[in-house]
RNA sequence: GGCUUCCUAGCUCAAUGGUAGAGCAGUUGACUCUUAAUCAAUUGGUUCGGGGUUCGAGUCCCCGGGGAGCCA
């Protein structure tokens, strides 16, 4: 290209940045204020109907993914939200000069605005015959290569957006959350439950054991922590007489990332009075009903871990925490509970089991183990454990025939824990006294607010968490949390790639 | 936090310790129904950063940065 001072052919950015100063000095706008956009790419298609030459005009506007010249007529694609529509150039009906400046001006990624009729191509593809285009807004940077994607994982995380114009698989993923998401609301909208939102920074960060972040305010003077769950505000609204509310939000947990933990995530809390937990397991039922017939269209996924097939209709499976328990101790260790002889029992089952032990672990943390490692891995299919000792949650109603149980399940499907649900505790001064054992001599971490609302009394309630992130993980088959959040925390990195 | 592993062109990937390559993208040209369009020619590198060993390092060693997996 004689025009350019040196040769910049070798350099995409540079290329495309004369292409955009020599619009603007042509008097182009390179980056409109506005587009015309009448119809997303599959409604424009969905209108052409087969066997008319022409189908109705439309205005498509998306970004330029494919680019196909052939002389005096060339094939492109745009993408949008729907996803792509082929767009037909042809000289003879754009003009010499049109024609050119589209084969001259536009590159793969930039975003463009067409208008045309719908036709079909001897192929068979619903196409917009382009009457008129307009460079909408320049891409001064390449997209990823076109067959393979955008596979570093680094920055498939770092530049989402790049994931998402190139991999379609990343698009219809983290789509499909966001009906995941609005089904749940659906579902509880119609059954009376107000959505309300309640505070992320917390004097006391309770409701879960789990280390907070901490922050500063400095107007009020005042360190806060980030909510580590939702539980403790939203009955104080049962108090306040909102009989079924639930809020989708936001926790924090100051601990390790993994495939399975981001330390921030999505929790769905709901508490319905007059109910119980036996009431949240058809609650939870209605939830994954209503997701597998309105977003899913199945009922049937794909464990992605073991390839089994999860099938969530039908019964779900009811089993008793210490039936397992004995079942994979292979002995009735349950049987010893409130012995003396229970921790050492305990301790010889986990180790026969070839499980750690950690000598200061009391003996129901033991017990856990082999719930969390032996059991929990392998409750692909649905099921509801109940009946879990009362040390695991301080905030459950005490089981009436035994009180070193309590009313609650978990709800465990495809090897995780997706959903804990309660009969929750109303009792003020046993909700005390439970507090005080779990917090020990650290009064700071008492929530004496949360005590005192109890006190003016809580409505009998049934209340679950749904861990949002972990439900989209089962239902899209994505093999990390980070395919099912948008912008996974990473560490912070260097500069953005240099010019 | 520990162990393992990865980082090479805009992207996807090659390269026994011995001249850093290919495909896509880009550039130039041909082509009026293409589907990863095709054909011809062609540009492009601080091999994550720093240090070391060596006649010679993308490759081996050390330190640092970031990612992933397993463990805690």
């Amino acid at each position: 290209m004689s025009d350019i001072p040196q040769d910049i052919s070798h350099d995409q950015y540079a290329v495309r940045l004369k292409k955009l100063q020599d619009m603007r000095a042509a008097g182009f706008d390179p980056f409109r204020a506005n587009a015309e956009q009448t119809h997303f790419s599959q409604d424009a298609k969905a209108l052409y109907v087969d066997g008319q030459e022409y189908g109705p005009k439309v205005a498509v506007a998306g970004r330029l993914v494919t680019f196909r010249v052939q002389g005096g007529s060339s094939f492109v694609k745009i993408q949008d939200q729907q996803g792509q529509i082929q767009l037909y150039f042809r000289r003879d009906v754009l003009g010499e000069e049109r024609y050119g400046e589209f084969k001259k001006a536009l590159d793969l990624g930039d975003i463009i605005g067409a208008t045309g009729d719908l036709f079909k191509t001897k192929t068979g593809e619903t196409t917009v015959r382009v009457a008129a285009f307009t460079l909408v807004s320049k891409a001064l940077r390449p997209l990823p290569e076109k067959w393979h994607g955008l596979t570093d994982a680094e920055q498939v995380y770092r530049q989402r957006y790049l994931d998402l114009i190139v991999n379609l698989e990343s698009r219809a993923r983290l789509m499909l959350r966001s009906r995941i998401v609005a089904s749940v609301r659906a579902t509880l909208a119609g059954r009376s439950f107000i959505e309300v939102e309640t505070p992320v920074l917390e004097g006391v960060a309770g409701g879960a054991a789990a280390r907070p972040f901490v922050t500063h305010h400095n107007a009020l003077g005042a360190d806060f922590f980030l909510r580590i769950a939702l539980e403790l505000r939203l009955k104080r609204l049962l108090v306040g007489g909102y009989d079924r509310v639930f809020e989708i939000g936001r926790i924090f947990r100051n601990e390790g990332v993994s495939r399975k933990h981001n330390p921030e995530f999505t929790m769905l809390e709901v508490y319905q009075a007059y109910s119980d937990f036996r009431g949240m397991m058809q609650l939870i039922r209605a939830i994954f009903d209503d997701v597998c017939r309105n977003v899913l269209g199945t009922s049937e996924i794909k464990h992605a871990a073991s390839g089994e097939m999860i099938n969530f209709a039908g019964e779900w499976r009811e089993a008793r925490y210490f039936d397992l328990i004995d079942a994979a101790a292979g002995s009735p260790l349950s049987a010893l509970r409130g012995t003396d002889g229970y921790k050492a029992a305990a301790t010889a089952a986990a180790q026969a089991l070839g499980l750690d032990i950690h000598p200061g672990w009391e003996a129901f943390e033991i017990v856990n183990e082999i719930f969390s490692k032996k059991i929990e891995p392998t409750l692909i299919q649905p099921t509801f454990v109940t009946h879990l000792p009362k040390e695991l949650c301080p905030l459950a109603k005490l089981n009436q025939q035994d009180a070193g149980l309590i009313d609650v399940f978990e709800l465990c499907i495809g090897g995780m824990e997706v959903a804990p649900a309660y009969s929750e505790q109303n009792d003020p001064f046993v909700q005390r006294e439970m507090f005080e054992q779990q917090v020990g001599e650290d009064q700071q971490k008492l929530d004496h607010d949360f005590l005192l609302a109890l006190e003016h009394g809580m409505p009998p309630a049934g209340g679950m968490g749904v861990g949002i992130d972990r439900l989209c993980i089962l239902l899209t088959g994505a093999e990390s949390i980070r395919d099912v959040i948008l912008f996974p925390s990473l560490r912070p990195s260097g500069a953005a790639p240099q010019v």
